[in-house]
DNA sequence: CGCGAGCTTGATGCCGATCAATGCATGTGG
DNA sequence: CCACATGCATTGATCGGCATCAAGCTCGCG
């Protein structure tokens, strides 16, 4: 039987297609949420966590392919995703179009509205997706008085500008399969964070928005996904991916193989 | 004669070598610095500046070549660059090499460190530089009281954010000329914004640094130079350059001219 | 004056883009 | 249930932009 765990275990699946957008009154619990120790809460006690939940009073549900929100939407929220699959990109007048981000559950989406009140990228589903709306002025207010929310949420935005240097690095530095390599243990090791399988995934984006991530064309990655397969390190069919020698993927990503 | 202005302008020229750090003990005044419309304090009254100042105690000379941090070097301090120039640049353990961003009077360097605690990538300085040393957990805990200073903080690593992906666009997409094109409108904005000319400067790096920033080898950057001034574009007699057609550029940047 | 770091310019080759055709999976309507 | 359309992936052939290799050149400085 064909190992389907991928990241798609735990997700919400809404058939036959729900409205777009769809508003939970519910109450949300980060406390309770299995996804405490990635997100926004890390570190911060029951009481703590309390408070906080008090300003994320609402989900979101947002269907495949539609936009969480999208560049020059006013900035109001925060995004933590609970369930699904994001992608971020930019695209310029002129047509260019660049994949900033692919965001899985417990990584928060509109960091880029901060700056000047207005989204600057397009947020879309890869797949039926929820998300904790986060009211940013609550939580500036919130962090005001909770420091260990204050330093998380620092620290989240450091490491987002952390990782933005390390795809500078690969996109400026790196060849076609060094590359996918580095993109695919990225991959994995976010998945094994969550508890997902490492060696075995479902991927949730095309070959062209993989490409756009990497700077690369759909061919381009095909042909290099074609290249592990013949060499033993992974194992392709279309979307489903299983990794059979991580460290020769390592061993790409450092210059170990030139 | 030549114009020299550049951005050489207002710099603080220590010679013959001076010793490559120096602590000055004198008070810092945001209130009086010319940089404060483009620095931490954008916005803040009087008495909320007095507060930010009473925290950023201490200056740093960084003689040019000299590392104002390095990566791995516990992280304490935020540093405003208050005269000179930065590079930061990431360097992976198989000596791939990229430069991440410049910095100039009024920009922040150090806020990779935030995440880990550790400096992520070296600060550099390509001139001799002066910067403002602002402790971090002071920063951390005056931005509880002043919501003003919080927001401008927020602010300021969102914009970092939004320019990452800028430059990701531009490695993932562009090509030799237009990125250069890309990364001299950035410089000659960045000048006007601070009062020099947006015509004529002189760089403060070199073509295999511009090349490393820009995803290209230094022949490249060079051939790209040279093609601007066949085209009556720039003139450039090594590192000065003189901006004859911002729209030429502005031009090749978008589609247009494609 | 001569050295060296940085810059320019030319010749050549390779990696990845482009163009094009085919294959494969899913879904839809007859 | 099949025929067909559609979207995505694979694979091949060719092309072009940039890297690479290799000389010279410029300018600042000891």
């Amino acid at each position: 039987m064909r190992d389907t765990a991928g990241f798609a275990g735990n997700h919400v699946v809404m058939h036959p297609s729900p409205p777009p957008v769809r508003m939970e009154p519910f109450k949300v619990a980060c406390s309770s949420c299995n996804l405490r120790e990635l997100c926004l809460p890390v570190g911060m006690s029951e009481d703590q966590m309390e408070r906080l939940e008090a300003i994320v009073a609402t989900r979101r549900a947002v269907a495949r392919g539609e936009p969480l929100f999208r560049s020059g939407d006013a900035f109001t929220s925060l995004y933590a995703v609970r369930t699904g699959f994001f992608k971020t990109c930019l695209s310029s007048e002129d047509g260019r179009d660049q994949v900033t981000g692919f965001q899985m559950a417990g990584e928060l989406l509109g960091l880029d509205g901060i700056g000047t009140d207005r989204h600057t990228c397009d947020a879309l589903a890869l797949e039926d997706s929820s998300v904790c709306v986060i009211p940013y002025h609550q939580l500036e207010d919130l962090s005001r008085e909770l420091s260990d929310l204050q330093r998380h949420f620092h620290k989240i935005m450091s490491r987002e500008i952390v990782r933005d240097h390390g795809v500078m690095l690969l996109l400026g530095s790196m060849r076609a399969e060094e590359r996918l390599a580095a993109f695919m243990l990225n991959l994995t090791q976010r998945l094994r964070t969550r508890g997902f399988s490492a060696s075995s995934l479902v991927l949730r984006m095309t070959r062209e928005e993989i490409g756009s991530y990497l700077g690369l064309k759909l061919e381009t990655v095909s042909r290099a996904f074609s290249k592990f397969q013949e060499d033993g390190v992974l194992e392709v069919k279309q979307r489903q991916i299983r990794v059979l020698d991580a460290d020769a993927l390592q061993k790409l990503v450092n210059g170990t193989a030139c």
